[in-house]
DNA sequence: TTGTAAGCGTTATCAC
DNA sequence: GTGATAACGCTTACAA
């Protein structure tokens, strides 16, 4: 509750000399310095965010969004999300920029990168894991963009990252499938890429916890990338050449493509754990041909990554953390989306 | 991105004439109310939240916030959140006065919102089902202050609600109880009161997905008044009297209690849903004890019931809906809280 | 090195 | 009925 003014007076010094101080402007005389820092923090000096926005105004920041999303409906949610953000956020000034890729081409994300980059004063992305790319990522962050890694992050000096917990995936979707499918399991697991960080991740989080099942066996691992066709033929193929599968865990995207294998195989034996409530995994739910879907909480992601962005633009406020990681839930068919 | 002070200008009036129509204070010529309401609405008008924040300082907004919250854990994170939330949102000159009662006491409840009622402009309470109490909300909306429910609804003039999905939750328990627990299914309940409205719906909804299995047996219903002491008795009593039972759900507090009596008679065939991942409850979910909890969004819960008054207080925006529903989410000892 | 003044968008007060 | 003006807290350009 205690403002610039009220500091300044207690301090016989004007509102720009303690803006200076606390901003970190220099040009001010030591001893005033350290008096005007020390009473700001007796007083416990907070920055009213409402006054700061209305100054930022006049900054009109400029965010990019860059994410590959193409064909992957999971982003629908947190994109919808980021969406509705960035109309609150337009009232205060704060503009946004989007760019969405298809599959995860370095050179086409370094390429939009640089189109963006003299443009913005801050990027969300979801970057391919690629040198090319993480050197970009460096380049604007020593060139004072603002820059959040979503979904996805890499070794750089990204400000802030906003993600899943992909390893705890894996364990949930294991615990859930020794609870929900009947001993010994045989299960076969479907990932979209083997070099996807966070794939990998879950897979490793899924072994991990069925190492501790004795009669527990796995049957394959199939690369889907992401798309159900490829989920379908994978699918097919587990069960065709492991007839004795009863388990598949479908490490992300393809939830859909692997229902409807089971579907042409009539085979109601074999339970499947997904990712991804998107419609195509609820409607197989509905009609119980996927038992559980894993939720990564899109809609938060979204809103934290814009909002991290929003307070560091505009009230000029870093995160709180450096990451933030979103809890997988388990959803079934009663409790996923209405 | 436009301000009272264009609109004024291409009116030809003043701002304050553009206030007076777009905050409905009267005296303004019909001609150039219509003039100005048409012109803010072919520019899309969006009333900057920060200048109305700021403008509002001088308010200095009061928040009663009444929770039945001692001695039950739940209650917890909701706090928790909202304490963070009223933190930050102090700086914008919102102040929260915080009250909370042991039990569900009516009476009591009618004393405490008198005792708030003068010095505060809105109120968040989780209200005892009672027709005095639902008149005292009415008179408090009456007379002006913006009353949100948080939790458990009353029938009343109250702005808005925040809760979580009752028969949802219940339908979730049942159909998670059919995958995870060996047919037949013979279970016990274990609810708060009868008198909750909540738990009434929950009870349904369990009984709703039950209905469909023809081997399903509701084995009986025991009260706990959400005391883990009242629930251990009601589990022992249901697990004596019905040596067949295999399964517990704890509707609402209370499976901390219903574990340990689990624990007691050494029966490792029972198992037991309940609801919240409180402390207790976690503990007995890393044991084994408890197989599954389902979450209703605590923290989210109590975010979105501060940040709907703020919105009010201090921005003057009316909620979008005027109840938000939390979904229930499953957890197992995997993906609780680390 | 420091102070002053204008401005961000909104609201409230007061004078006409 | 209406308009001018000051105020909310902060930043910035400029003057001293």
């Amino acid at each position: 509750m205690v403002t610039i003014k009220q500091i300044a007076e207690l301090c016989g010094v004007s509102r720009g000399t303690v803006d200076r101080v606390l901003n970190k402007r220099g040009n001010v005389k030591p001893e005033k310095e350290k008096l005007i820092v020390e009473m700001a923090k007796k007083l416990n000096y907070r920055p009213n965010p409402a006054g700061k926005a209305l100054a930022a105004r006049k900054k009109h920041p400029v965010v990019g969004v860059l994410i590959a999303s193409e064909g992957v409906q999971f982003f629908d949610d947190v994109l919808a999300t980021m969406r509705r953000a960035a109309e609150r956020f337009s009232s205060y000034g704060m503009e946004v920029i989007w760019r969405s890729m298809k599959g995860f081409d370095a050179e086409e994300q370094c390429r939009i990168i640089d189109e963006l980059k003299d443009k913005i004063s801050g990027l969300i992305i979801n970057p391919v894991n690629d040198p090319k790319v993480i050197d970009k990522i460096n380049k604007c962050v020593d060139d004072g963009l603002f820059v959040v890694t979503l979904n996805n992050d890499v070794e750089s000096h990204r400000h802030c990252y906003v993600g899943s917990d992909y390893p705890q995936g894996g364990r949930t979707a294991a615990a859930l499938l020794k609870m929900i499918c009947p001993a010994p399991l045989k299960a076969g697991v479907l990932l979209g890429s083997r070099n996807m960080l966070g794939h990998q991740q879950r897979l490793q989080g899924f072994q991990e916890v069925m190492q501790s099942q004795p009669d527990f066996a796995l049957l394959g691992v199939e690369e889907t990338a992401d798309d159900d066709m490829q989920a379908y033929e994978a699918a097919r193929k587990l069960i065709t050449e492991h007839p004795e599968i009863n388990a598949i865990f479908v490490v992300s995207s393809g939830g859909y493509g692997t229902a409807r294998a089971i579907q042409a195989t009539d085979r109601t034996d074999i339970t499947i754990v997904a990712f991804d409530t998107i419609p195509s995994t609820i409607d197989m739910m509905k009609k119980g041909l996927i038992k559980a879907a894993l939720y990564q909480h899109p809609h938060q992601q979204g809103r934290r990554a814009m909002q991290v962005m929003f307070d560091y633009l505009v009230n000029g406020s870093l995160p709180e953390k450096t990451a933030y990681i979103m809890r997988n839930e388990i959803r079934i068919a009663e409790n996923v989306a209405e």
